[in-house]
DNA sequence: TCATATTTTTAGTCACACCTAAAACTATAA
DNA sequence: TTATAGTTTTAGGTGTGACTAAAAATATGA
């Protein structure tokens, strides 16, 4: 059983609004991801239970099957694949993988994307961060927290970003922060929950709450 | 003006059928490339006829414009670059390629294009031998040598004869060269002159030197 | 020339993925 | 509990790209 390239947009939105299939998912939650409205979810969503990737109660919502998770990871696993390949191969800028990716990542070919994997040498983290699943579907986690929750003289590493909006990717980029990122929590001001960070041993930065919230980390 | 992926496929058969646009091509030979039915394709071409990429006289076959001509020579490009990277890069035999390359052709980015043609150092002769259009649509025409010139393991084309007598061709359509035909050199037996050429992946072929000199072979 | 064969186009459908408008259902709060 | 607000579904329609069947145009040969 094949899905279309609209059937794995909507299996990826279902996959991430679930939080990896834990969830219920709305109809309107999905119009707003997709960017489409509702009308049309309550279609695609009738067509993804027959083919029995979610399953569909009409007015409660849906919940991703065991079938539908391992194919939104596979789509998934696609998708940082080739983020990867963009930026570590051909240059491009964190900000500017993500349009390129979505194309990509519905290409039908086994073999290419195994033959990619072996290309960029199995790497388990895509440029934002996020864990590339295996090929069975299986993720690495790693515990990563809000770099807001981090205390002072805390030292760790930048490998995620909550909001990867192009502004605020845009934003850390201008300000010398980076995925991959080695930090120091140098200072809490508890009045505005402002923190002061020291990046790379050398860069001092200083940001938001807002902008600390959107931030994680993992600690070593 | 963009054009839909089925709209670009279209494109190239008629480019591929026309001989980079120098002859019509009918209705029937464009559904019979495109595998698809004669019906379908009169839908198309009037499509295609509206947005000016053809010259569409009903009953009386299309011709490409200059403008198709360049969408169509983008498309190309894109084909054959991927073609490259998937063999060059990805460890992908020549006869794979092709309908992976299929898919990735239609991906909608001027830059990742740019980029790929850098990171393959601008290569100018897709795995096949055929030669990738510049970005403008130019071509690079190769020089041609007479097979007897060409070195042991070298690979090429076929693509004239000297002497065109019917004798000469008889012989040639006997023991299975034509022009287009894929070659290698085998061997070159110093005493006589005479080569051993490897036909399309397959057919091992024996030739004295006066055969040899009077075939034209393009090198990949 | 005229009947016939071949090619091509038109007409009418279908599946897909979207839309708007309206109806149906669920949730909420007085 | 009942009116109403919000959500979701249904009904009906659109454009794309395919299809079949039938009509129309062109090509061929006696």
């Amino acid at each position: 059983m094949t899905l279309t390239t609209a059937e794995e947009n909507y299996l990826k939105a279902i996959y991430h609004l679930s939080d990896g299939g834990t969830k219920s998912v709305s109809t309107n939650d999905v119009a707003a991801e997709i960017k489409t409205k509702a009308a049309s979810v309550s279609d695609m969503l009738r067509k993804l239970g027959e083919k029995e990737v979610i399953e569909y109660r009409k007015y409660y919502g849906v919940n991703i099957t065991e079938e539908g998770k391992k194919r939104a990871l596979q789509t998934i696993r696609k998708h940082r694949l080739w983020e990867v390949f963009l930026v570590d191969k051909l240059q491009f800028a964190w900000d500017e993988v993500h349009e390129v990716a979505e194309e990509l990542e519905h290409i039908q070919s086994p073999l290419l994307i195994q033959r990619l994997d072996e290309f960029l040498n199995y790497p388990k983290f895509d440029p934002h961060g996020d864990p590339i699943p295996d090929e069975f579907g299986d993720v690495r986690a790693r515990p990563r927290v809000a770099l807001i929750e981090m205390d002072i003289n805390q030292t760790g590493q930048i490998v995620a970003v909550k909001d990867s909006s192009a502004a605020f990717l845009k934003y850390l980029d201008k300000v010398g922060a980076y995925i991959g990122a080695r930090i120091k929590v140098l200072d809490k001001v508890e009045f505005d929950g402002s923190m002061e960070i020291l990046v790379d041993q050398k860069k001092t930065l200083f940001m938001s709450k807002d902008v600390a919230a959107n931030i994680l980390a993992i600690q070593s």
